[in-house]
DNA sequence: TGTTATTGCTTGTCATTTACAAGTAGTGAG
DNA sequence: CTCACTACTTGTAAATGACAAGCAATAACA
């Protein structure tokens, strides 16, 4: 399916949302950045999973075609791009949490630190608050 | 990808959760099952996003073998079956209410009833558990 | 009992996307 | 002014997707 063609524009949240990060790797990339920190292509790529890296440069243009992460040439270091998310990028997070608890209970091999999830179930939204900030204050 | 070479079992919940239903449809079909009630190939067919029918057959047999949803003659009408949410899939609800205040928030176009929403925000664990019994239920 | 309609699929074809491997371009460091 | 680092692009074969058509089992009806 041609990307242009790819919108079901039928007014369902699910379908829009999944217009927007349904496939095998938008949200990898989400969790990498939210979770993890990462911000560079470099950093994605070494990742976990072993995204190809036509695949990661399709997805980076296409989530910041969509408004979920932005790029900027890193002041520092002007060979190096900075990935960041955006505030629709970061309001993700309360999706990954629950996803991370969905896992955690019908997948034997997630592995999630126990932290983590105590922090989930004791207060979800303010969690999701605290990586959002997190998110979003490594903008300048 | 070979369906078999599909999971990268990295131990990441995200991972495993794109891995499960990761794609453009298996959450519509979920939706139709959870939201909407549907119980029938037919119905499945015949939702706003028009699927292929290919695709339809594929994505129930894929979620019946990873334990999403089961299928089973309809004993009143023996030409019907009747497909169900299991619990592993009825309790991917709390991830859809968190899907469906995502795109309310970002997508202009997306329409939710105001009740529904009202009704997330006030309590989206007991709504979550509302749709999860009521999807249950339909069980015998 | 034979014909027709309903329901749930399967098959075929072509376009698009994916995975994997290799190569290129801009920047900075020495 | 060469070399390495970082972020990509390109090529290719295989897998998946969309669309159209056809088939099979059950049931309803004559």
């Amino acid at each position: 399916m041609p990307r242009e063609n790819k919108l079901r524009n039928t007014g369902c949240p699910i379908a829009f949302a999944l217009d927007t990060f349904g496939d095998r790797w938008s949200l990898v990339i989400i969790r990498d950045m939210l979770i993890k920190g990462f911000q560079t292509y470099g950093e994605f790529l070494e990742g976990d999973e072993n995204i190809s890296t036509n695949i990661l440069a399709d997805r980076l243009q296409e989530l910041e075609a969509l408004g979920i992460i932005s790029k900027q040439r890193d002041p520092d270091n002007g060979r190096r791009v900075l990935y960041r998310l955006t505030e629709k990028g970061a309001d993700l997070a309360p999706i990954m949490l629950e996803i991370i608890c969905w896992s955690r209970k019908y997948d034997g091999n997630t592995k999630v630190q126990d932290r983590i999830v105590e922090r989930i179930e004791k207060d979800r939204h303010g969690f999701a608050a605290e990586l959002k900030k997190r998110a979003l204050d490594t903008d300048k």
